[in-house]
Parts: C-alpha cells; sequence; structure tokens
DNA sequence: GGGCCCGCAGGG
DNA sequence: CCCTGCGGGCCC
C-alpha cells in the first residue's frame, strides 16, 4: 500500500523494537503526545534542533497530525486550496491508472478530515473509514494482518504478536495487562475480526469506487471496442477479460445470418469469409456468441452457431459437410476450462439437446472455423472465419475414439454465399446427404421429420425462412443492454445486500444468542461472544450445559467448568475479567450502519425506478452500476477468499464450484472422487504459510 | 507445444 | 445460485 517505512518504538523493557537493543536515556526520545520512547538512533526523520527535540511528536503521533498534503497549518481557504492543487495533481498524473487516482483522491480526503475534527457526514463511508483506521496494529500501524486478540480486548498482527512475544514479553502492549501463557504459546487468529475488516475493506474500495467510472461498465454502449480486462481480473490482455462492445442488434439468440439491418455501425451484415482475432471478437459481431463454449443454444429453444475448433478429435470436416462432436464428457476438475480427454458418456442435454433442436426443426446455424483446428484443410490458417450457414441434417449417438459415447451431428451446407474455399461464384444447391458409414453402429438417431424452418426456395433460387424464425426469447441486444441491465441491477443489489448481512451474521453472530454480536468479548481461543451472554451463561451456575462438539447436536451436563461454549477450552481465568473487544464492536456497528443505509438507499431507488421514465437520469446510473458491479465482484472474491481460508481443502475449484466429494461421473469414472492429485495447495498455502493460523482457519 | 490457470458469460 | 465451457496468456 504506503510505500512509507513506519518506525518502531521502544518496548514496554525499553529495547529498541526496531535494533533490539537497550538505548540509554540520552538515545532515546520521549514523544511529547503520548511519552513513548523512542530510539533515535533507529528513526528515520530526527529531529534537527533541541527545541524540536523537546516539541518532538513521534512517528505514530505525528503520522496523525501532520499529513503531507495539503498544509495543515494554513488557514480554511488555503487548506481548500491545496486540496483542490493536489486532488488537480493526482489528476494529472498519468503514470496512474483511473482506479489508482480515486485510490489517492480518497486518501487524499480522509487525511484530510483529521482523526480529531468533526467529520461532517456528508459520506457515510467516513465513518467506516475511519473505524479502518482504528484497526491499526499497534507495533506496525498497519491494517491489522491475521489479527490475534488479547483477554483484555486489544488486538495486533499476529506477526507483530508473535515477535513480541519471541522478546520475551508477556504483557499487552496496549494496556501492560497479563497475555496469557496459552496465548502465548498460541496465538489464535480472531477470525470475526479477519471478517469484517475485509467487509469494511470492501466498502472502502466501493467508496473510492463510486468517485472514478472505472470498468467493469454494464452496459454495452459503455464497453470499449474490443475485449477488455476488469480490475478483478489478475491476468492482463485476453487471458480473463470481459467482452468488448456488440456491434449487431441481433438479440442473442437470433438464428439465421447477421443481415445489414443488424448492423448499424457498417450496414452490411455479416459476411461469409469474414474472420476476427479471437473468440471476443467473433462474439461482438453477433456471429457466436459463448467465448469458450463451441455449440450457442438453449436446449428448449434451439441451437444458433457453432464453432469448429479442433476441441475433439471425432469432428470429421470435409467443408461442405462435416462431423459435429457434441459438448461434455470430459473430466474439467481442476479448475479447467477445456480437455481433449474424455471421461465420460455424453448425453443430449443442454446445448446437445439445444443442436438436435435445431436438427429436427432445420433452424439454419452459423458456423465458424477456427484456426486451431488443425486437422482439416477447411480451416484457416490463422484467426476465426464465419463460413455460412449451415443445417443440422441428422444426429445421433456412437462411441467415440476414446471408448466413451459422443453426440454426433451431420452439418450440410446451405449458405446463399459460396464457400471461402470454394471458387464457385454461387452458394450452395440443395445436395444429397453424404452417406455416413458410423450411422451403422449409431444409437439414438434423430432424423428431421418436418419440413425445415430453414430451406432452399427453388423459385427464388436461395435459402430462406420457409417458417417464420423462432421467437427470440431475448430482447433486441440484450446483451449488456440498459433494459436487462436494470432489473439485473436491482437483483444485483438484493444480493449484494444480503451477501453482506449474511456475511455480517454468519461471521459475528454470538454462539449463544446467535445475533449479531453487542459489546463482543474474544476468547484466548480466539471465540468471541457478546458480553452479557457469556457472563450470563456461567452465572450463578454450578455446572454448566454445552455442545461438547461443534457440529453435533449432543447436548451434555459438565459439572464445574467454565468452558468456551464455541470448544470447550477452559476461559474459566478469562471471565474474571473479560474486556469488550472495543475495535471489533466499533467495525461491526459501523457495517450495520451501513448495510441499514443500503437498505435505505436501495428502497428509494426501487421506488425510483417505478416511478422513473425510459432514459431519464442515466448518467448518474452508470456510476452507480459500475459501483455496484465492482463491488459485486469484490464480495464474491471476497467470499472465495473467505472460503478459501475456512475450508483449506477450498483450493481455486471453489470458483468453479467443484467441491470435494461432489459426485459427478468424471469422478466415480476416474475413480480418484474428483481429487486431482496434482491440483496444488498453493492458494492456501502461501497465505498463511504460518501453521498456527492454518490450524485455527 | 503442453500444462496450468482463472475471469467471464451463459444455461438451467 | 450452481455448473459448464472447442479461451487465451503465461510458464516450462
Amino acid at each position: 500500500m504506503a510505500q512509507q517505512v513506519y518506525d518502531l518504538p521502544c518496548d514496554g523493557e525499553g529495547t529498541c523494537m526496531a535494533c533490539k537493543n537497550k538505548p540509554t536515556a540520552e538515545e532515546s526520545l520521549a514523544c511529547k503526545t503520548c511519552a513513548t520512547p523512542w530510539h533515535v538512533a533507529c528513526l528515520s526523520v530526527r529531529p534537527n534542533s533541541l527545541a524540536d527535540t523537546l516539541q518532538w511528536d513521534c512517528p505514530d503521533c505525528s503520522l496523525l497530525s501532520a499529513n503531507p498534503v495539503p498544509a495543515s497549518g494554513a488557514g480554511e481557504s488555503s487548506s481548500s486550496g491545496g486540496l483542490i492543487a493536489a486532488i488537480c495533481a493526482i489528476e494529472s498524473d498519468s503514470s496512474l491508472t483511473e482506479r489508482e487516482k480515486a485510490k489517492r483522491r480518497q486518501q487524499l480526503l480522509c487525511k484530510d478530515a483529521g482523526p480529531s475534527d468533526h467529520k461532517e457526514e456528508t459520506n457515510g463511508d467516513d465513518n467506516l473509514l475511519s473505524i479502518l483506521d482504528g484497526l491499526n496494529c499497534s507495533f506496525c500501524m498497519q491494517l491489522l494482518e491475521r489479527p490475534v486478540s488479547t483477554p483484555c480486548g486489544h488486538n495486533f498482527c499476529l506477526k507483530c504478536f508473535t515477535k513480541w512475544i519471541g522478546q520475551g514479553k508477556r504483557n499487552c502492549a496496549n494496556c501492560r495487562k497479563e497475555i496469557p501463557p496459552k496465548m502465548a504459546r498460541l496465538p489464535l487468529i480472531n477470525s470475526t475480526l479477519v471478517t469484517v475488516i475485509r467487509m469494511a475493506k470492501m466498502a472502502k474500495a466501493n467508496a473510492a469506487v463510486g468517485t472514478s467510472r472505472d470498468y467493469p461498465v454494464i452496459r454495452n454502449e459503455d464497453r470499449p471496442d474490443k475485449a477488455f480486462s476488469t480490475e478483478r481480473s489478475v491476468k492482463r490482455g485476453n487471458a480473463n477479460a470481459a467482452s468488448g462492445k456488440i456491434f449487431v442488434t441481433t438479440p442473442m439468440d437470433h438464428f439465421g445470418p447477421i443481415l445489414p439491418e443488424n448492423d448499424p455501425m457498417r450496414n452490411q451484415g455479416v459476411l461469409v469469409g469474414e474472420t476476427w482475432e479471437n473468440r471476443f471478437e467473433c462474439r461482438q459481431w453477433g456471429v457466436h456468441n459463448p467465448h469458450i463454449s463451441g455449440i450457442a443454444g438453449q436446449s428448449k429453444h434451439g441451437a444458433q452457431s457453432v464453432t469448429l475448433s479442433g476441441g475433439y478429435e471425432d469432428d470429421e470436416d470435409h467443408g461442405e459437410w462435416f462431423l459435429y462432436t457434441g459438448s461434455g464428457g470430459r473430466d474439467l476438475s481442476g479448475n479447467k476450462r477445456t480437455n481433449k480427454e474424455h471421461s465420460f458418456d455424453q448425453e443430449f442435454e443442454n446445448s446437445n439437446e439445444a443442436l438436435r433442436l435445431s436438427c429436427r426443426r432445420g433452424y439454419p446455424v452459423r458456423v465458424v472455423r477456427s484456426h486451431k483446428e488443425k486437422r482439416s484443410s477447411y480451416a484457416p490458417e490463422k484467426s476465426l472465419r464465419y463460413d455460412g450457414i449451415y443445417r443440422v441434417e441428422k444426429c445421433w449417438r456412437k462411441t467415440g475414439i476414446k471408448g466413451f459415447k459422443v453426440c454426433r451431428y451431420l452439418f450440410v451446407r446451405c449458405d446463399n454465399a459460396p464457400a471461402p474455399w470454394t471458387s464457385d461464384v454461387h452458394g450452395d444447391r440443395p445436395r444429397p446427404l453424404p452417406i455416413i458409414e458410423e450411422l451403422n453402429v449409431a444409437i439414438d438417431i434423430t432424423e428431421r421429420k418436418e419440413s425445415p424452418s430453414w430451406d432452399y426456395d427453388e423459385e427464388k433460387g436461395c435459402w430462406m425462412w420457409k417458417k417464420p424464425p423462432p421467437c427470440s426469447r431475448k430482447r433486441a441486444n440484450n446483451r449488456h443492454s440498459e433494459e436487462g441491465k436494470r432489473t439485473k441491477k436491482v437483483k444485483r443489489q438484493a444480493q449484494n445486500k444480503s451477501v453482506k448481512e449474511k456475511l455480517l451474521k454468519a461471521e459475528c453472530s454470538c454462539y449463544i444468542c446467535k445475533k449479531v454480536m453487542t459489546s463482543p468479548l474474544t476468547t484466548p481461543c480466539a471465540h468471541n461472544f457478546c458480553k452479557s451472554c457469556l457472563e450470563g451463561a456461567f452465572a450463578g451456575q454450578s455446572y454448566v450445559k454445552q455442545r461438547t462438539c461443534e457440529g453435533r447436536r449432543t447436548l451434555r451436563a459438565q459439572k464445574n467448568t467454565m468452558k468456551c461454549p464455541s470448544c470447550s477450552n477452559d476461559i474459566a481465568e478469562f471471565l474474571q475479567n473479560p474486556q469488550v473487544n472495543r475495535e471489533l464492536m466499533e467495525v461491526i456497528e459501523s457495517l450495520q450502519r451501513e448495510i441499514a443505509k443500503e437498505n435505505e438507499e436501495s428502497k428509494e431507488e426501487a421506488d425510483g425506478i417505478h416511478e422513473k421514465a425510459e432514459g431519464v437520469d442515466v448518467s448518474n446510473e452508470i456510476v452507480e452500476e459500475a459501483k455496484e458491479n465492482n463491488l459485486k465482484g469484490q464480495i464474491e472474491s471476497e467470499i472465495q477468499q473467505t472460503e478459501k481460508l475456512k475450508k483449506t481443502s477450498g483450493k481455486c475449484a471453489q470458483n468453479r464450484g467443484r467441491k470435494k466429494g461432489s459426485t459427478s461421473r468424471k469422478q466415480l469414472d476416474d475413480g480418484n472422487n474428483g481429487v486431482d492429485p496434482s491440483e496444488p495447495e498453493k492458494a492456501v498455502g502461501e497465505e498463511l504459510q504460518d501453521p498456527v493460523a492454518e490450524r485455527k482457519l
């Protein structure tokens, strides 16, 4: 975050925490504000004069009062002028991205208010931001990282705390209260605190985003012309990109050629032989929508297009006709999106069923060939190429090369324009179907019974719709359309809210009363309870009923014990003088306020949408949507991270929704219960190389 | 060139 | 909300 190196003071014994030496009285300097001794030699900025020495504010205290921009001592007008100048400086810094600029602006504004100043409630997030500032570790002055909480209610980074203990200290660095030996031996991460810090961070990032216009932009017209990396994408470029603008006006489930009337940009439609660099571009011209999947379609509606990319070795390309293989049947565990290996049978379901429906109805199917298809003479040398309209004449299942059943489709070309590889000047004429040998061993053969929707008109001498094309189930240009997104927006809002609420409820609830904690106590075993609940649970009782093991519902009476209701650790000593974890309390409270505020806002917004006429006040909405979408991404990734931390087995499959032990055919087939033995444990291991932390989480 | 990774977008 | 997917970048 900050490049600034933080200085370290002397500890309770007078030893410099930076150099580990014990400075003499002359070598140390006391802060005029907090009276903490500091080793002069280890200070990054030392006082210049004796006068300075007497009026010296330690780095911690001066950090709070003196901010480099704007000049703090200046009058109000010049202060705001300085602020404007500082913002201008940030704006004009070309080395910064929009997001970084937003971050800087946010930092600037937060700092400007200062901790002791009364903050105006101009922005509800201010409160949250200052709370986050209050969650700094007393040692390193940074936001708590892997926080551990002392029974006296103070929080430190695990690293700093361990360092402190390693120096032989056995008292709290904040209040000098004794640290229980058990905690000194094995400090446990306060996972509730981890969660609230994350949530507060999310809100903070959200606030920063609100000041800038950055991706992901929701509406189609706001998307860039090329695929773009979103902020949450770690990899730049097109590896994990989001789609660029859709240039055509056809709905996503449009059948048949892309006509000039659907091409407002060029007014020519998509012509046979047009090429694109990648799948995103192909998608942007409405030819083949999904950016990975080979088949575009819906099982109840039909398939609109396919791509031949050599992904399935059973494919067989003869140009004017080809045999296509359905999707699925492959093991995608271990976070894969594709896989050459077949490991179970394909069925006529989902997109395979969609393609079968297109076969039955005789719908026109757009075909794209990719340079990735190496075994076909008809594939382009590079890029992707639109090869025109085909019809699926038959489909069936057969045993594929790898021994598993695959869905098969006979595609025959039926386009009015000549194929890119032919010297013909005219398009296709109806032709007899090729003889397919494998049909002799095929099962589940489907042939079209009804007359095809797309057929050759002898009179007109061209291919055309003989029956009206299927009604689109999507609106025209629903991909990223404003209309579609508006409803989605409301939905998303509700989702975000419930995610936050759920998180707070799930992570910050008292084990005893099941409600979000008020005045939380953190036990030495790092569990959190309402003060009243925990004290009440043991008040005047000679024995206590409690769950013996988390996850089991058995209640067992245990005599004369004061054990943590969550983990059964002895907390008798802790209960003698339990201290509220104030920092935790404050964050929880501000998060609750935040959620309440959002509830109110979304209520207003929902009312507003009802009343609002089309297209009014869109500008504000763009920002709102960008903001929300961003938050959603953050929440998702945060939740994923939380999940990762919680389940050490979460791995990267989390994102894929593949969980250990969930049954699927592929897993049964390869007999290793779906666990890829080569799958690295990395994500969690790196994050928490500390065995202690890992144990806890 | 193969393996690995993972955000996106859509279907259901 | 979960699941799927004939991508694309990067590393070896």
